[in-house]
RNA sequence: GCCCCUGUAGCUCAAUGGACAGAGCACCGGACUUCUAAUCCGGUGGUUACAGGUUCGAAUCCUGUCGGGGGCGCCA
């Protein structure tokens, strides 16, 4: 927000450097300065110039002759328009701007922006970012939440950025679960199913699980029992043989179940904000995906070791490794079925070529990162120059105190569950904290409160690591939560609501509060913020900043008088501060995906 | 055996190679006749697992050791 001035500054430096006949740093980098009631830029260019001469030869205590040489800049160089004063501290060089020009400037930025504050200019690329692809037939539990919630902030982030985004989902439709589930509904099930979606759907996740039992070998088996499951196998394996062969009623049984399933997937997306662009079945990238196969084995890249064995890719020894790394990838079965490597190669060559992508982000658990890996090195000895540029955002499992979730032991945290949670428990609140809100608003405060919390308690994390679900922390409304940052909207709404109008024009000359200075720092660090967590691919970053940004507000909230400030001018000064704030808060979390009350 | 991730306050976690390693929870003590107390202020709490190395500067990069998690040719 201040690169002209900081060029400039650049410029400045470097002409006296050059005076002064000392190295010249090959990029003079600013970085904001650690915050001390005042605001200003820093840069640890004297500290570079001072290592040059030391590796020159010349004889310098680094630390002290960096300093010296920021005392003698401050000497050569005259007054910076725009900045109040230049310091030389401990070696670094720090600009401080004037307070009134820059929160004006801020602040009206901001304000003109609206929404697209922080929002950077289109960058040329288009990237595809895949997430929200639970399986048919399956439950959408507190997992798929987390990889959704983290898929969505990403391509929102990643648009906002600048990236031409599509979001892409590849839901597992077909496999032997699928058909596990379809023969016990066939078998035991048959038209019983209950009306509602969300009933409907996981009433069908819940014959899954039953029908997995029925097929599991149990540790003391007796000659029936094992007689019996042996007849279900058999079963089973037959369905699946006429699914694959296109048996019609087979067929329209998959089709009718798979869309109860999907039909759910798509109100919980809903809730969740998210929009879909593109759909990606497993099921129909089967076929596509042999005939890939065919023209990597042509092309020498595959080995064909059918009938006894599969089609390979022997990558270690294709990219000339001595050590294992990325060792072997089957990607053909000796059968001739495919496997999800080979449909992930096909969904590859289709993203590359028919929706021209220049990056592709793959929002998958992190078990399966040796698979990614193997996947993006068979691209890239099959010729395509995006190869480089796909990358497997993984994140960690979420797990319950007890151990892994598992539908089949029936320990799984469903996400329609915690939702309800969340809303039960915040219409609790604010039955307690806020009771004069009209009940026909409660409603609404308690989705966007409550779903926020949950969002928040799964973004808030870094991917790489593991969540132990808790309800109580997952549900917190204290602390290091949304509920904590949509509080401090409301209370910006609050004042700006009982203002009345919000003045077009506002002077800052006047003492600002460090409590004022520090909201504005921050609130001109958005913009930045996005840039970094989209290339990162890291939604914590703006988890982080949300966060910051609420508690700084919430301090200026209590030390700083807005309504009843000492003079007019004052007043309107404060008010589009608050209304920058608002804008600066609304706009992260909408980058989290998750909404901004007005009240609450 | 090999590969990937990981080790930071009592607990859960942050920290583009930069300034004094920060939050939340928990605990203790304060602040509502004053813009919504779902808030704020203060206090307690650290040899960043360990040993070397690179660097002006390392929680961060490299090597090794130890501990935790995940993965490794016909599951997805």
């Amino acid at each position: 927000m201040f690169d002209p001035e900081l060029s400039l500054a650049t410029q400045i430096i470097e002409r006296a450097l050059e005076r002064l006949k000392i190295p010249i740093p090959d990029r003079i980098e600013w970085m904001p300065t650690p915050f001390k009631g005042q605001w200003g830029f820093g840069t640890n260019a004297c500290f570079q110039a001072a290592a040059a001469e030391a590796r020159a030869g010349k004889e310098v205590n680094v630390q002290a002759r960096a300093h010296e040489i920021a005392e003698a800049i401050l000497d050569e160089i005259s007054p910076v328009e725009n900045f109040a004063r230049i310091e030389a501290e401990r070696g670094y060089l720090n600009l401080y701007i004037d307070p009134a020009v820059y929160t004006r400037r801020v602040v009206n930025t901001v304000l003109e922006q609206g929404e697209n504050f922080g929002r950077g200019a289109p960058n040329g690329e288009r990237m595809m970012v895949e997430y929200a692809q639970p399986n048919t037939h399956h439950s959408f539990h507190i997992g798929h939440a987390r990889n959704t919630v983290l898929g969505e902030s990403l391509s929102r982030l990643v648009e906002f950025a600048g990236f031409e985004t599509i979001r892409a989902s590849y839901p597992g439709d077909i496999g032997l679960g699928v058909i596990t589930c379809m023969w016990a509904y066939q078998k035991f099930y048959r038209e019983q199913e209950p009306e509602g979606i969300h009933q409907r759907g996981q009433w069908l996740a819940n014959i899954y699980s039953e029908a997995t039992a029925l097929l599991t070998p149990k540790e003391s088996e007796t000659e029936e029992e094992k007689a019996q499951r042996e007849a279900y196998e058999a079963e089973r394996r037959e369905m699946y043989q006429m699914w694959d062969a296109g048996d019609s009623q087979v067929r329209d049984l998959w089709r009718m179940t798979r869309q109860w399933s999907l039909n759910e997937l798509d109100e919980i997306l809903k809730i969740l904000g998210v929009k879909i662009d593109v759909f990606f079945f497993e099921s129909e990238v089967d076929e596509p995906a042999k005939a890939i196969v065919d023209e990597l084995i042509n092309l020498g890249i595959a080995e064909d070791e059918r009938p006894e064995g599969p089609v390979i890719v022997k990558i270690d020894e294709k990219l000339g490794l001595s050590k294992e790394k990325y060792r072997t990838s089957v990607i053909l079965r000796s059968d001739g079925t495919t496997l999800y490597s080979t449909k992930d190669l096909a969904l590859a060559k289709r993203k590359f070529e028919k929706y021209n992508v220049d990056r592709s982000v793959y929002v998958v658990d992190v078990r399966q990162s040796l698979h990614f890996q193997q996947v993006f090195k068979i691209l890239e000895l099959w010729g395509f120059p995006q190869a480089s540029k796909c990358y497997h955002l993984a994140y960690g499992f979420v797990t319950l105190p007890e151990g892994t979730m598992s539908a089949r032991r029936g320990n799984i945290i469903l996400f329609m569950d915690v939702y309800a949670e969340a809303q039960k428990r915040v219409l609790d609140i604010i039955a307690k904290k806020n009771p004069d809100l009209p009940e026909e608003q409660r409603k609404e405060v308690a989705r966007q409160v409550g779903l926020g919390a949950l969002i928040y308690s799964l973004l808030s994390v870094d991917n790489n690591k593991d969540i132990v679900f808790d309800w109580d922390s997952a549900l917190s409304f204290d602390g290091k939560t949304a509920p904590y940052i949509q509080n401090a909207h409301v209370r910006a709404n609050s004042i700006l609501r009982k203002a009345g109008s919000l003045p077009s024009e506002a002077s800052f000359e006047y003492e600002l509060m460090p409590m004022e200075v520090q909201l504005i720092e921050l609130i001109s660090r958005f913009p930045a913020i996005v840039q970094q967590a989209a290339m990162d691919y890291k939604p914590l970053h703006m988890a982080n900043y949300a966060h910051q940004l609420a508690k700084t507000f919430h301090g200026f909230y209590h030390t700083v008088r807005v309504l009843q400030a000492e003079s007019k001018q004052m007043k309107d000064a404060r008010l589009r501060i608050t209304a920058a704030a608002r804008q600066a808060l609304a706009n992260t979390l909408r980058l989290l995906g998750i909404e901004a009350p007005r009240v609450m």
